[in-house]
DNA sequence: CTGAAAGCGCTTACAG
DNA sequence: CTGAAAGCGCTTACAG
């Protein structure tokens, strides 16, 4: 049986399905009596207005997408719970897709948003190519990008200072002795790129000279620690992993485990994001916190005021990163 | 500027929208020499058709809601990663809301969800009280309750065997030496439920009766150390805390550290979920396994199931637990 | 204060 | 094979 319809209510209470429309909207043409009819009927047989024939008319569907690469990321998961936190005190929804760090994928899920015709969108993108973002230009859709900016075109974003978080990284394992320092590195988002040039950058201004065998790309899908073990039997002797972010980390801490090093006095790891449980893990985390909550929440922020003011300038917000010293360094 | 319509691309290649409709569908009516022309038009000018307009024909959005508590909790991750990659590959997509927990805010999240005329949900619902899910059935919402059920109705659903889970964690813990077991709970969901029941029912049997100081109920949005301290603050001596979900036990592996007590040699700790993480934290986390992600993957195809045929009957999967023992215990 | 009518962007009988 | 028309569930000028 197909959801009741404002035609049902107004045949119930005997009025036009105008004046139905009026009384539930709380327009003010409407008498009180009327207005009380309509809207016991209403309730009576449970009546619930479409967001499909509203958006029909309106041209909005309070529906925000939110295209990230996985939910089973925590770090997006704080993020997205920023978002929500924000978006649904106007009344907007989330309407989740995930890329799995695939461009395909991420293609896919767009053509999805667009059909569905979200009124704005938030998005860490996979790649630093410009592609999705011109369609989105294109198709005139409000957007944000959140954690990974794409540099070759100008829009809003709310990001990391990635290459200070790389800057830092060195910084810090520079200071406890270690220069023979792995990277283990996400696939080429601009994060990605300005996290390892601050790293290697402010390696190579303490005299420190990183061959491209000391930096491991993680191929999508894949566990981190088998970067780590292919370097291991490259014969690398690292004194130290840095991974891009937690869940490397947290899959180089295991891959260090089986491999039975111990952290830090084998080897020490490092991270990034600051996830809750790295201030459990064995041994507690070194990790650099990026206000992954608050990206969401500034994002949204910046969204909202986009689909409140349409001529809005493009905002940049550019967050500190903070270092966070625990035991595995 | 509005998205494009099918209209503009009728009026751009010179055929009616009924033509253009035709020939973006597939309909085998068009000759081949207008569908080129009508897929040539709308690439040009980047038509995407409007999920809206579709739907207010159709009936159906190939929208499922996903009403959970928090992404933020990695369970409700791995179940929403699980239903996302069943659905995907039907053409339905994600629209995801929160209860965080609140009896309120479900309310009104489902509210929204009815709304956007989802054509299918699933749910974990926040209490054991039917009221929400009454409130489906009169609205013909098909939908599938995952994590938790609502004994007093009649659904379909994909739970873990929760008394199941209770005895086990009772069985275990009995074994290791434990008597003065703290059981750090939910609140009044189905699951907390019979998990407390099969726990207390399994220490009776062994002749260990616990009184009602031994279970603490963690107020939402508190962090579970505080339940800890307030039994050990009330004078209780626990040798062992059993936390209603791994999320929890995470939380008084904290409180226990900030306490100066060594796990598990002062007081063992085991949670439920098996969340990725437990297996890196200090020390690794004795938990149980209900196959978060199978159970996603469960629910969406009872879901996906009921859209195809709607008078299929209900479904109920209770998943098997599997104690994962490590060295918390 | 209320109703009939037009229209939001689509799809599909119904004619031709 | 193609087009004009009706309708999905709403909202808002336009009359009255």
């Amino acid at each position: 049986m197909a959801p009741a319809t404002l035609k049902d209510v107004a045949k119930r209470c005997g009025v036009s399905v105008a004046t139905a429309s009026r009384a539930l909207n709380n327009r003010n043409e409407v008498s009180p009596a009327t207005r009380a009819k309509v809207l016991k009927a209403a309730d009576e047989i449970g009546y619930v207005p479409s967001s499909l024939a509203k958006g029909l008319w309106s041209g909005e569907t309070k529906v925000i997408g939110v295209l990230i690469t996985t939910i089973e990321n925590p770090f997006y998961a704080n993020v997205v719970s920023g978002i929500e936190k924000v978006v649904k005190d106007h009344g907007y929804n989330i309407l989740l897709c995930s890329s799995y760090e695939e461009v395909q994928q991420e293609f896919a899920a767009l053509t999805v948003l667009l059909e569905q015709r979200v009124d704005g969108l938030i998005l860490a993108p996979v790649q630093s190519k410009p592609e999705v973002l011109e369609r989105l230009q294109k198709n005139n859709v409000p957007f944000v990008l959140v954690g990974r900016n794409i540099p070759s075109i100008e829009s809003s974003y709310v990001v990391s200072d990635d290459f200070k978080v790389g800057a830092m990284a060195a910084e810090h394992l520079l200071q406890q002795g270690h220069n023979r320092v792995l990277f283990i590195n996400s696939s080429r988002n601009y994060s990605a790129e300005l996290r390892l040039k601050g790293f290697l950058q402010t390696m190579r201004q303490h005299g420190v000279e990183l061959g491209p065998e000391w930096v491991k790309t993680v191929p999508v899908h894949q566990d981190a620690k088998y970067s780590l073990f292919e370097a291991l039997d490259q014969g690398l002797k690292p004194s130290a992993v840095f991974c891009f972010c937690d869940c490397m980390a947290l899959e180089i801490l295991g891959g260090l485990k089986e491999r039975s090093f111990k952290v830090p006095e084998d080897v020490a790891v490092m991270g990034v994001d600051n996830l809750n449980v790295t201030a459990l893990t064995d041994p507690p985390l070194t990790t650099i916190d990026i206000q992954n909550y608050e990206m969401g929440i500034r994002s949204a922020e910046i969204l909202l005021k986009k689909l409140q003011e349409p001529e809005t300038q493009h905002m940049q917000i550019i967050l500190p990163p903070k270092l966070v010293k625990r035991n595995s360094t």
